[in-house]
RNA sequence: CGGGGCGUGGCGCAGCAUGGUAGCGCGCUUGCUUUGGGAGCAAGAAGCCGCUGGUUCAAAUCCAGUCGCCCCGACCA
């Protein structure tokens, strides 16, 4: 491609709508430009990195026998109707009505058609395993879009179902998807982690949401060194190791800390540490009133209780709930008397003499332990921190920012049973179908490619996602001989099949140079007339430092070395 | 939806407290000079000051409403 006769609209300075750096460098390198909240057009450059993000994804799905289909954006009520989700799912459903009063909606996602496809058509194991795809555009109408493409209201997905005859092959094809998601971001370039996901009311263990690891990543990944655990924060256990037999008891004293409700206020007017102190949480759920008992500097991770205790929903009580169940106002609540099930952290295991409140005004109790009051158990009920032992291999966990682009899901019968998805075994007999579900987000993956990969000139895609590879870059487009050179150059990179662009404007070199940085394109040959008269160009690779001389009739072939270097990094 | 902020040539902004001529930088057009990191000189084009209503002799500026956009929280690929 001809620079010049290229739509690349740069801009030189930070447009005011982005606050991300992957935001602000779309539009400033001319990838996407805004329709309106949340909603994108994507330019010349921006769409070849998409598209190239795509390819790896068909060649991947293909690989493990997923087949594409394309389904519709638009899609009848009465589907959703049918799953349920035409009430659950909320204002995110666009909804919509067409001239004849008929009720619509812009898919968010479509396990509704695909099962009912697959329910029309599918009538005998004989024709299961049967994995679906598809990449489109989505619509969710998002609390609040932001971060520019990261998430928009309308974006690309490609979305994989899966249909088998029994839990063992769904459990294959969960595999089989998880195995390609591994390859495609590797593909991608990516610094990556699959991660424990949390499941939700389906449970079990097949939920892994794939993050790429950035700074600015809106999710926590809690990851050990040493044995490859990794999950989700709102999953991630820890590890334990209990002491023995505390059986001090009695000796707890109550002291008067007039107005101090929080754990901080506490701890620093008895002049202890926060650690010191436990601190009684009061829930309300759907098995009635409870209480959490969690070391005064942790925080109870209501994930985690919920999944471990087997609560369908639970929320931080209110009030008056306090009130009721403690006979003590809120911020001196302590497990002391309480008759309401309690739940300890297993941190609490271990503390002895240890601080908590006394279920009445302005009161604590110091000196207490274990025996002093009785629990249901003890759980792993808190927020995974830094530092905290892994609980498979109790080493050190770290915990790292990333950004959610993948996540693959068994959703069992779910559907299948909800829409009557059924096929004929080997008896005879009726069954469902077992699914599972397997998204990717496309778009989202180039602006997540940026934010892990930039410096301050511009972007530093991964290879494999970068809209040209080279970047052939005449200084001065009046001196004949460098242009004669630049478009042999260009038409033999072309003929290797290399994604060259000839920057062949009339404008100065370092506006050349720095749209080259600011696009990221990994190759650049400058071809200045200084060198030239010494038979030399120059070539510079966009992340590091330094530029290298070489002769003109080296060019193509240092050029293609590169290129294989890059593809297999 | 709750909280905060912003709408002025294509982009980034000033002007607005105290009403009266719409301004700066970048970009754009033309010419000349320049040609290794976002050039210099000269001449130009381009704005319903988001929109609607009000106050006033007079509104970018004051008042009311409205629309849009961005940021922080609850949702998610």
């Amino acid at each position: 491609m001809l620079f010049s006769k290229m739509f690349i609209p740069t801009m030189k300075e930070d447009p005011k709508e982005a606050e991300v750096i992957s935001h602000k460098l779309m539009l400033r390198a001319g990838f996407i430009r805004r329709l309106s909240s949340g909603i994108y057009t994507w330019l010349p450059l921006g769409l070849r990195s998409l598209r190239k993000v795509e390819q790896i994804i068909r060649e991947e799905m293909n690989r493990k026998g997923a087949q594409e289909i394309l389904m519709p954006l638009v899609q009848p009520k009465e589907l959703w109707v049918e799953s349920g989700r035409w009430e659950k799912y909320g204002r995110e459903l666009l909804r919509i009505i067409d001239r004849n009063d008929r009720d619509l909606c812009l898919a968010p996602t479509h396990e509704e058609v695909v099962t009912d496809l697959v329910r029309r058509e599918v009538r005998s194991y004989k024709e299961l395993p049967l994995t679906l795809y598809q990449i489109q555009t989505k619509f969710r109408d998002e609390i609040r879009p932001r971060f520019g493409i990261m998430r928009g209201r309308e974006f690309t997905m490609k979305d994989a179902y899966s249909f088998d005859m029994d839990e063992s092959g769904a459990e294959h094809s969960y595999l089989d998807m998880y195995d390609a998601y591994m390859n495609i971001f590797a593909r991608c370039g990516f610094k990556f982690r699959a991660v424990e996901a949390d499941t939700g009311q389906i449970g079990g263990s097949f939920s892994h949401e794939f993050m790429v690891l950035a700074d600015t990543g809106e999710d926590v990944v809690i990851s050990c060194s040493n044995c490859g655990y990794a999950a989700n924060l709102e999953r991630a256990e820890i590890g334990f190791i209990g002491k023995e037999g505390m059986q001090k008891k009695g000796q707890y004293k109550r002291v008067e800390t007039p107005g101090k409700k929080k754990v901080d206020e506490v701890a620093a007017f008895l002049g202890v540490t926060p650690a010191t102190l436990v601190k009684t949480l009061i829930y309300n759920t759907d098995q009635g009133v409870i209480g959490v008992l969690v070391r005064g500097d942790r925080e109870a991770n209501e994930t985690k209780i919920r999944s471990l205790i087997g609560f369908d929903w639970l929320e931080l009580s209110d009030v008056e709930t306090i009130e009721k169940a403690t006979n003590g106002p809120l911020g001196f609540s302590g497990p002391i008397g309480l008759d309401i099930p309690l739940y300890a952290d297993n941190d609490v295991c271990n503390m002895e003499d240890f601080v908590v409140g006394g279920n009445e005004r302005d009161i604590h109790v110091k000196d207490v332990n274990v025996a002093d009051f009785s629990v249901k158990g003890f759980f792993d009920l808190k927020i995974a921190e830094e530092g905290d032992p892994c609980p498979r291999c109790q080493n050190v966990l770290m915990a790292k920012r990333g950004i959610e682009v993948g996540h693959v899901f068994k959703l069992g019968l779910k559907y299948s049973k909800a829409m009557n998805a059924t096929f004929l075994d080997k008896n005879g007999k009726e069954q469902f179908m077992v699914m599972g579900c397997y998204g990717i987000g496309v778009s989202r993956t180039v602006a997540a490619a940026i934010e892990q990969s930039h410096d301050e000139n511009g972007m530093i895609l991964p290879f494999a996602l970068v809209p040209f590879e080279v970047d052939i870059l005449p200084v001065n487009i009046a001196h004949e001989e460098s242009m004669v050179l630049a478009k042999e150059i260009y038409n033999n990179l072309l003929d290797k099949g290399i994604d060259v662009v000839l920057d062949d404007r009339d404008e100065r070199p370092g506006v050349k140079f720095k749209d080259c940085d600011l696009i990221g394109i990994p190759i650049r040959i400058t071809i200045g007339e200084r060198n030239l008269k010494d038979g030399n160009v120059e070539i510079k690779i966009r992340q590091e430092k330094e530029s290298l001389k070489i002769k003109k009739e080296e060019v193509i072939e240092r050029v293609l070395n590169y290129v294989e270097d890059f593809k297999r990094m």
